[in-house]
DNA sequence: CGAGACATGTAACCTGTTACATGATTCC
DNA sequence: GGAATCATGTAACAGGTTACATGTCTCG
């Protein structure tokens, strides 16, 4: 259940709307997790049947109303026995990889596409992080110290992977 | 679509039955896909109503029937088209990284022991392509030469890159 | 005789995606 | 007036997981 401790860990920050967890998974948790709005939705109300969570309706006269949840005790109990519980290891679904894995049929035109258009991909990405990286310490205010620390590793790892990604795509267009 | 299209460049290499090509996942595929034998099932089905592979029953005296799947025309020319389109970029979801995004909220012994538990499960997996590295050339010997080379490469990133979270987790877990 | 590989599936459920619908306010 | 942002959703479908069911043959 990725999405629900996802949405329990966001709401453990401070309260919130449908919208604005959406807007909290685009802009800092993007890297790890995401999801639509819909289905965001669609796992506050099963959570506030479940007593994770509870709603309340914000009445705005500015702006529409909105239905912000707040965290229950339950819902930390689970996000911190969730924090704990060993990591399941599933397996890894990786478009580009399994594209690859069947490159050997198509001829080096094709190839050198695929290969140059993840390559500028992994340019976006990089900018991405360095952004992110930048405005860190600001953008999720309400963290305490552990988690900046925490996100910041984080941060650095995801930079070292993709960093291995693209010299390797790099030393391929020159090999093919 | 990635099954479908993992299924395409399975049965490209030769015909074979769901069970076969559950195993050709289990054991050659599984570090970029998978998928479990009832939705292998029930994707070739749904491949077989659309043309792209053709079913014909073998019947084996010695060991139980076989239902066996060869790839069509129509199902080339599907594959070798997906193989050139351009590859979306859908956002990573990985639930030990989630984790640690919120591992800020637990304690140290915690944190520690998830750590831990990561370092061995990537110590398994490095393990898991050394033996895959070994015995990689007689694995798949319907390949051909080109296939051999971009699968050999792919082995190569997916080592690097897991070499560059298991040194992460080793200095994390000095640190903390 | 029992364990394990061979071989194929069904049912129920959960997760994720896409397209669409609605309506307010704010800023240019 | 029109676009952008705020805010919430529905419907339909596709993809993925888990548990279970069934029966064979082979090997020790």
């Amino acid at each position: 259940m990725g999405l629900r401790h996802a949405l329990l860990g966001i709401l453990s920050l401070r309260e919130m709307s449908g919208y604005d967890v959406k807007n909290q998974f685009d802009r800092a948790i993007h890297f790890v997790w995401n999801a639509t709005s819909s289905q965001i939705y669609r796992e506050l109300r099963r959570m506030e049947e479940d007593g994770l969570i509870t709603g309340t309706l914000l009445v705005q006269d500015t702006k529409p109303n909105k239905y912000i949840y707040n965290i229950t005790e339950p819902g930390r109990v689970e996000l911190d026995q969730w924090l704990g519980s060993p990591v399941s290891p599933r397996f890894k679904k990786d478009e580009f990889l399994l594209r690859l894995f069947f490159m050997g049929r198509a001829d080096k035109t094709v190839a050198r596409r695929i290969l140059q258009a993840r390559k500028e991909q992994i340019e976006d990405l990089l900018r991405g992080y360095e952004e992110r990286a930048r405005d860190f310490p600001s953008s999720l205010r309400e963290n305490r110290t552990e988690l900046l620390w925490w996100q910041g590793h984080l941060l650095d790892l995801m930079w070292d992977t993709l960093q291995v990604e693209y010299d390797w795509v790099r030393k391929l267009l020159k090999e093919c």
